[in-house]
DNA sequence: AATGAATGAGCGTTCATTCAT
DNA sequence: TATGAATGAACGCTCATTCAT
């Protein structure tokens, strides 16, 4: 019996549709509201209230496969960005794209704004994340590229709360978001 | 019938009572579970909750009279800041001010964030501040102290999205916090 | 706001028929499954879910109000019984009473089997009860109508017990029930 | 297709096995809660839910299966009784044994209590149980060490009763639980 | 104006049971 | 035979909101 899994493999054909239409209908109720109401989703799903609860025994679990995609796409990011050779450019790549996920999604924003993993291989991916990102950040702040007192969870808080800035309100920011990761970036210089 | 309002006069003595008892509840729940339920707001101030609706009809009513007091505050620094000299500094001065504020009072960054006021009186406060901000926006930028392409919402967003970071996850951030408004004003910075 | 109270003062006369309409089907529910469902209860009521929880917040609460006239009446029996001189006749009534009244009543079973009480008023009585309860019992032990080693919470354990056995099983016992307290009663003397 | 049985033979090793763990999972959830929820007991003991109900299609199987050990023991200890001499004390041994394991069975306590089987094998050893019981109540009569009017199914009754009273309660009785058999034997006395 | 009783929509969660693999 | 995915009834509980007193 496996821990609840983010990311599961080797799903019945049958349940893996199930978990894919769950996903799909909460990801529309969290982009949308910010919410998760297991009931609704179900319902929505086409899929029984049971069902749901075996894939996601807890909104946590939910919200971290919700997360689980950008959270592996991000990771692929910074080790790109690792293996590059400017820091700055890399330093910037990396804030850059994990900004662009954060404003394109509700869940990782939540996931990261918390700061907390209870799926196994979220907290694994989390985990070599950060990892990864100090590097970036040491090799940015050696090149005097980044100020000296921002560590990595000053860098998770503060690209959370920039996504907030462009997602909130009455009218989502509209294309020219990009201008926000400027304002961070140029902040972040000594 | 007027108008429901953030900041009313003339109340009877033990309507003001009731109004103050609430007020005081409903902040508590707000800084600590960012909900206001009625229903318990009221039990706990020892008021019936038909009481509690007269007073605040609609949740963001109740946000609106919460962030009343700090929106005051504000618009008093901001009177102040236009008064002095300096644009640069009386520019720094005023993100200073509302970031922490903002920090202090999470039904102020809510309603800011939010962006939209029901009440009158809110509503025109909120109106003067921000053009009162636009001003000091103007000098800054015609100073040269700030980037062209920030106006005033951008800024609304910006500040929420800082005391969003600075405020979320498990361990909100300690005496430290100022760190991150040097980040907001340098990234403000052209 | 009254704390919780099992036998409350003063409803409006609507409050008052909601609690004896949800009181009534309560009984019945728990006379015949044991459970307490509140949904069930309130549906079949007539009365809104949200009513059942005003008038009664928790299981125990429930238990509580359905076990106070069978323990208003027991109290009532047992302060007769001190009244009287015979110290084994009043044992003996006292136990017989009190059989009779856990055997009619299935929630002062289950109350009295529990041995804690939440609300103030239920709890009070409960006190006085054991206490008078005591006054028997050191009488009798002293007349030589009492085994030494048997106090108040052994008393209480046993005719809970008793109750049980004549009311478990597919078939609850009859009209012959008695014969089960002139057992306990034998079993009780030095 | 073979009837349900409490105790079945010729399982494969793997099947018994199974069955072992599912019972071991579930003695521990009925002493504990008095619930036997399958599906956790099912995960518990590491075995699909789909092998618990072929092994246990209902609940009431799972307790005569849980049961079954204890009846065994005990139509030992009524054989051995039969076999003495004394009707008293062949009596008051079956007495003694079968209060001590209805304390130290809940499963066995709620079988008796509830009086009904449903496997072939458990009936049949409770009805052997209760014949030679009878017999020892027959001849306890006759020695005048019985009350006329108790018979084998009032002995049922009392003895799940008193386990009860010894075992109720937010604190189970502890090492004297020895008292309340003798208050009970005492009242079985004519 | 104040009170608090009533309502019911809605979400969280458990668990007995069936059935496809 | 074993597995575990799926289902849905049932229940616990909260809270926004209305309305009679």
């Amino acid at each position: 019996m496996p821990e609840t899994l983010a990311r599961p493999t080797g799903l019945r054909a049958d349940a893996a549709r199930n978990r894919a239409r769950l996903l799909k209908v909460a990801r529309r109720h969290h982009a949308q509201t910010g919410q998760l109401p297991l009931n609704s989703i179900a319902a929505e799903a086409g899929v029984g209230i049971g069902t749901a609860y075996r894939h996601f025994p807890s909104q946590e679990s939910l919200v971290e496969a919700l997360a689980m995609d950008a959270l592996d796409r991000l990771l692929d990011a910074v080790k790109h960005a690792i293996a590059a050779n400017d820091p700055e450019r890399a330093f910037r790549a990396m804030v850059t794209t994990a900004y662009e996920h954060l404003c394109d999604d509700t869940a990782l924003t939540a996931l990261l704004a918390g700061g907390t993993f209870t799926c196994a291989d979220a907290a694994a991916v989390a985990g070599e994340l950060f990892a990864d990102v100090d590097i970036l950040l040491r090799r940015a702040r050696e090149s005097g590229a980044l100020r000296a007192e921002i560590d990595v969870d000053d860098l998770r808080r503060l690209l959370c709360g920039f996504s907030a800035a462009a997602t909130a309100g009455p009218v989502p920011l509209g294309k020219d978001r990009e201008r926000y990761v400027e304002v961070l970036l140029g902040g972040l210089r000594p």
